[in-house]
DNA sequence: AGATAATTTGACCGATTGGTAAACATTACA
DNA sequence: TGTAATGTTTACCAATCGGTCAAATTATCT
């Protein structure tokens, strides 16, 4: 008698951590290119190397299994803006928070796809982080923010919007990445556009915050 | 005996221009939110109220539906890009762009998750239009940016990514409304999240180009 | 009005969808 | 090693998919 995701036993299988682990990367796969609907379950199993039958044994529903990337995923995408530190010094926090957030977008571009799909379908599965655990954190560093500019550390702007643009800005270069290499064409579509862009973003917020260079 | 999509008459009908029209509407209500696979004509039919035959007799295929709906939408998506002057002042003329930019946004939001779909899922529909007609257009703009840039009338940066980080952070007001109404909250989410944006962005974009204010 | 062309629909097709049942194979553990 | 729990697969299901067809309806033109 097959007991599917640890019911019974409570302790995870070292199958079960293996092949869970093998069908959530299938699944980011399928997930961030064709969005929640457009992914069937015959694809995950293609590219996961297994049966469909067995993906289900696993994960019950394709719901189930979005569920548990999604929740996945969250923890760790957000982790920049989390590292964000009120006591550091307000130029290289922006400076290094515009960097990990375009190395998140150049090492993790499927993350940052799912969370796009999910937004532009009215993120039904994810609307109550939405507003619960993100809006607190964002809150957060928003007032940290503010913060700097009252204490004239940094010019007087949104805080909100500011992350806003941080996160469209870099994200872009994940969600885009066939438009931006094809506008940029075959000489400087390489990873050096990477590069092109931490430079250009860190001169464009920086400069454009006018931020006291100590 | 059927003749669908003036094969004969080559004048379109009365009936012909009505129908494609209400379905083309109909068929950008679903593809913005589902993508090209997540979307099923039965979906497209029941928003434009008629049925599915009925559907396929203005476009023999969902293919077609939506290579009409990207052949049209394309053309004003650009609208703005196309409108930049090179004769006009950076100041103004960026500041314009960008104002026009997130009056798209707001108005047109299904437009920009179109487009944000097919991004997305890696522009199999689209490729050529992206390295052909838009890569020209960028190229003729980023020239001008980079003209008044050697003419110091502004910072020197990357035209490329200025315009990428143009495009992202107003279209982001489309595409994740969502995640901006829920991060802002209900008192800050009504439309005047669209003014602060402007605000904000012009800011961020005039100051941080160190544009000469003649 | 009558004829002809344009439009609309219900019934239907084979393929694919998410998911199930049960037989079969493998593993872990006494 | 034996056996019970875990893991895997084949065959299958009803529902939905994109699309066709022929018949019925409506608009157009003389």
């Amino acid at each position: 008698m097959a007991i599917p995701r640890a019911a019974k036993t409570q302790r995870r299988t070292r199958i079960q951590e293996e092949k869970e682990e093998i069908i959530l990367e299938a699944a980011l796969d399928v997930f961030s290119v064709n969005g929640f609907r457009g992914t069937t379950i015959d694809q995950i199993a293609e590219v996961a190397g297994m049966s469909k039958p067995n993906l289900l044994y696993y994960f019950r529903t394709k719901e189930a299994m979005h569920r548990a990337l999604i929740d996945r995923v969250l923890f760790t995408w957000l982790e920049p803006l989390r590292a964000f530190d009120a006591n550091g010094n307000p130029e290289s926090e922006i400076r290094s928070y515009i960097r990990r957030k375009l190395e998140m977008a150049r090492d993790f571009p499927r993350e940052s796809r799912l969370f796009a799909n999910e937004m532009l379908q009215g993120a039904p599965h994810v609307e109550d982080e939405l507003r619960g655990p993100l809006k607190a954190l964002v809150d957060e560093k928003a007032e940290v923010i503010r913060a700097w500019a009252t204490a004239g550390k940094i010019t007087k702007c949104d805080p909100y919007h500011l992350i806003f643009s941080i996160w469209s800005t870099t994200q872009h270069y994940a969600d885009f990445d066939v438009q931006v290499r094809a506008v940029l064409g075959q000489e400087h579509a390489g990873e050096g556009r990477f590069e092109d862009a931490a430079r250009y973003l860190e001169q464009l917020f920086v400069d454009g915050l006018r931020i006291r260079h100590n």
